[in-house]
DNA sequence: TGTACATCAGTGAACGCGCGTTCACTGATGTAC
DNA sequence: TGTACATCAGTGAACGCGCGTTCACTGATGTAC
């Protein structure tokens, strides 16, 4: 790449980078404008049209970036998993891992998956969607696998997300303690979805053998 | 009280609804100002001031309605099952209901719950709080009533009302139709963590026995 | 009931501020020959 | 390699805008006697 490519690319990375550092628990990506990013960026306000149409241009960029970090937290999940087996406990802690490891990338996905612009809740329930679908193809054959057919592997994949990113999101803010006692709860409540969906399975089953 | 109180109350009153009006998918409470509120009101900016300190107050007034239609909510399902039974079904329809009833001002209580100002996080999870005490008293009721005891009847209130919240964000904007369908998950959703929820304290006591 | 004074909800002008966006520019980097 | 021209990331001045807040005011309502 030309060293101007290069360039560019820090420039961008740079704004990417000083937008994110901006969010917090008390800032929103809505509260952020344009001058502010810029400013934190070390570049004049105008510059940021080089590389953005519009700050929402750049949220969106940094909601994909999201989407890749979710991605690979499932992938590492998986090898962990396929490692150590206890799945939900696994799982929960990977998951906590790389919360705090991308706080405040996390903060976007959680914040304004209910937040006000349309656009992003589109581009990030995409994402979510995504997730969902993956987990609900491994709850599925990790049940087969295990003899323990789940009612509705894609409900259960939702309701677990909702309870995780739930949990994800007051982890965000929470000392090392109370995150410790947010991941024993955030595994209950796992469990007890886990295993109502199996016997759902299971009552299903015995109606279905009764009427043949 | 005095006209005058009476029609200080009903400014009041009217910056509310007007600050209530504004509120939609794709307006936050952040993002109204205190200008806007006033004009769509029909008074000046400066009067503003004569009913609250700054805008942050009327949004704390509106949270605190929030709380009080989350209490009637709760009365009147109680209410109801006491007449029809079937605790999960009659919930769920409730909430909908009220949900449709006053969806700004769930609006205002499920997007402020993770939003920008600390106070407003506070007035709410106050409120669910309150919310969710309530339901884990039920709970452990109702299922001591039925032989049926709850392991941790206050975790499972907690990851019920996340699923009910999360849903009913969702809901707000949903057709008539895909209300329908989100209800229908729901009742899933909750019944897969009562029943699991039932299964582990099961577990639990066989082990407890087994001990003795 | 009538009068004189106090209260106070609502007003309009004015302020300074940070915002997003435009524009014509500069000067280093890239390219064609 | 050297030269002449093109590209384009970054700039600084300037704009109009809606904002929150202050201030001194008005005039209807309330109160004391």
């Amino acid at each position: 790449m030309s060293a101007r490519a290069e360039q560019k690319m820090r420039t961008r990375r740079a704004l990417m980078d000083a937008a994110l550092r901006q969010l917090s628990a008390d800032r929103g990506f809505g509260s952020l404008s344009l001058r502010e990013v810029a400013r934190e960026a070390g570049i004049a306000p105008t510059s940021f049209y080089r590389h953005f149409a519009e700050l929402d241009e750049l949220g969106l960029a940094l909601v994909d970036e999201g989407g890749v970090a979710l991605r690979q937290l499932m992938r590492q999940a998986r090898k962990r998993i396929a490692r150590n087996g206890s799945a939900i406990n696994t799982s929960v802690e990977t998951f906590m891992e790389y919360l705090t490891d991308n706080a405040n990338l996390f903060r976007l996905l959680l914040r304004e998956r209910t937040g006000l612009s349309k656009q992003f809740r589109t581009a990030i329930q995409a994402e979510i969607d995504h997730f969902v679908t993956e987990l609900a193809d491994d709850l599925n054959r990790f049940g087969e696998d295990q003899g323990k057919p789940l009612s509705d592997p894609r409900l259960v994949a939702e309701a677990m997300v909702t309870l995780v990113f739930n949990q994800g999101a007051e982890a965000l803010d929470a000392t090392p303690k109370e995150k410790e006692i947010l991941k024993a709860k955030l595994k209950t409540e796992l469990r007890m979805v886990l295993i109502g969906a199996q016997m759902m399975a299971r009552e299903a089953q015995r109606q279905q053998a009764r009427k043949n």
